[in-house]
RNA sequence: GGCUAGUUACCCAAGCGGCCAAAGGGAACUGACUGUAAAUCAGCUGGCUCAGCCUUCGGGGGUUCGAAUCCCUCACUAGCCA
């Protein structure tokens, strides 16, 4: 999906109530005020986003989407890239960062800038910006931060907030570096109110301690008023954490999650929670939503709401091309089409999407499956080949013992371990 | 500082001189069923040149033909006493 397709529900009375509807709004400041601004207002708003890794995740999506259904409504957008805050430290409740070199920082910077970017549109009414908060942050000397900033906050209610105090009562405790986060934090707000005219900030809930810190110093400072909104944290109906694929997290970048895995991961999703994640990650209308509601309960096993999620958000994290070419590669892989009746160029893209290895005719199974680490030592993939859980271009492997024979085209070979877990042999 | 109990494979946990690569449970993985599901049933879970061999039971040292099991020592955890 281009971002010029992309569209806010006309059905709804405004897009407060689309919002709300979505699910995602968790917390916020006045609801009266801040609907009636979102609903026929234009505004400028900013969202945070700390390199903390080199690529954006699900999570941080969920946010990016939040800013584009705003710029959507005609409200003006503003990507913060923390290359100050990232330095610092968001205080975690479990435990101290590893703080990152100012290099890897920077570098992170620059891949999150890029990476957020494409969500948005820089041109035309209501352009997004992008804006580094190492750019005020850097010029200012600690004396000044502490007279200018420092003076307007009070330890005790930086204390009570929740961040801080879980770890002050956990055996790690906080350092003054992470403590001050807020401080950078409301810094922020404050700095873009001044430049901008920004007046909501919005952020996941678990930030909420860190946004109402912006909204309490311009208060002070400038004595306005202004918005703030938390959009939830996404949680999974079977209770494990949402956003990790087999223990991992998935990532928006296609260098660390595959756009196959990616759309795999979405195709995976729980019939119990693929409603709520087609309101939060796609553009469907209501009506749409609901229709494909309805094929959850009625028809299951078709999966046609998974298929609509995962076909909608890799379209829009990757590419439509990108996501088309999943579809045709789970396919293929799974059995659905026959491989021996792929050409070259699309069984060779399918297979770029997974792990692979280079070995010549005659190597035996067992050690294919080492290879491409669908197996972690000999005996286990003997294992595998004994419970008749091992697959080479899709015919199951009888003989501990047997060697790679056959190619398809390209010179190349399927591995499967299971049901999905799949691998590519080149020969070589 | 003193005494006591403990430290076993991914996690919990049995074993207390040979029959221990180590019971049982959880979790993972594979198979059947299915929707690339859930539930259920079954299998399986140190490594290798695999009817055999090698390395594991907190670290190190010792006793013994033989140690996860006994002794010494160090480290850590928990409880009790100063």
């Amino acid at each position: 999906m281009t971002l010029n397709s992309q569209s806010n529900d006309s059905s709804f009375t405004g897009l407060w109530e689309e919002l709300n509807w979505r699910g995602l709004v968790a917390l916020s400041t006045d609801e009266a005020e801040l609907s009636n601004v979102l609903n026929s207002g234009k505004l400028t708003f900013y969202i945070g986003f700390d390199p903390t890794a080199p690529s954006l995740h699900l999570g941080n999506l969920v946010q990016l989407l939040v800013m584009r259904r705003l710029q959507l409504a005609g409200h003006i957008p503003i990507v913060l890239i923390g290359g100050s805050t990232g330095l610092v430290g968001d205080p975690r409740p479990t435990s101290e960062r590893q703080l990152n070199t100012k290099e890897t920082v920077a570098e992170w910077v620059d891949k999150l800038s890029k990476q957020a970017s494409r969500f948005l549109v820089f041109d035309g009414n209501n352009p997004a910006s992008l804006v580094n908060n190492l750019d005020w942050t850097q010029p200012l000397s600690a004396i000044d931060f502490l007279r200018e900033i420092g003076k307007h906050f009070r330890v005790g209610k930086m204390l009570s907030k929740e961040a801080v105090s879980a770890r002050l009562n956990s055996e790690h405790g906080i350092s003054f570096t992470e403590f001050s986060y807020q401080i950078l934090q409301g810094f922020d707000f404050l700095e873009l109110f001044r430049r901008n005219n920004c007046t909501l900030q919005i952020g996941g809930s678990d930030q909420w301690g860190n946004l109402t810190s912006g909204s309490d110093l311009i208060h002070k400072v400038e004595g306005k008023s202004v918005h703030l909104m938390a959009t939830p944290l996404i949680t999974n109906s079977d209770g494990k954490k949402f956003g990790k694929s087999e223990g991992n997290a998935v990532w928006l970048d296609a260098e660390l999650t595959s756009p196959y895995a990616f759309y795999q991961f979405w195709l995976n999703v729980e019939d119990a929670d693929v409603v709520d994640r087609l309101k939060v990650f796609t553009f469907l209308t209501k009506a749409e939503i609901e229709a494909l509601a309805e094929q959850v309960a009625s028809a299951p096993h078709l999966r046609e709401a998974q298929r609509a999620l995962a076909l909608s958000v890799t379209s829009l994290v990757h590419s439509p091309e990108a996501a088309e070419a999943a579809i045709y590669a789970s396919k293929a892989l799974f059995g659905q089409a026959e491989l021996s009746e792929l050409d070259e160029a699309d069984l060779l893209s399918a297979l770029s999407e997974l792990p692979s290895t280079k070995a010549p005719k005659g190597t035996p199974v067992a050690q294919l499956l080492v290879d491409t680490g669908l197996e972690s030592s000999l005996s286990s993939a003997r294992r595998a080949i004994k419970e008749g859980g091992v697959y080479l271009n899709n015919q199951k492997v009888e003989d501990e013992a047997a060697i790679f024979e056959q190619t398809l085209a390209g010179n190349c070979a399927v591995l499967r371990r299971g049901k999905k877990t799949l691998a590519a042999v080149f020969l070589g």
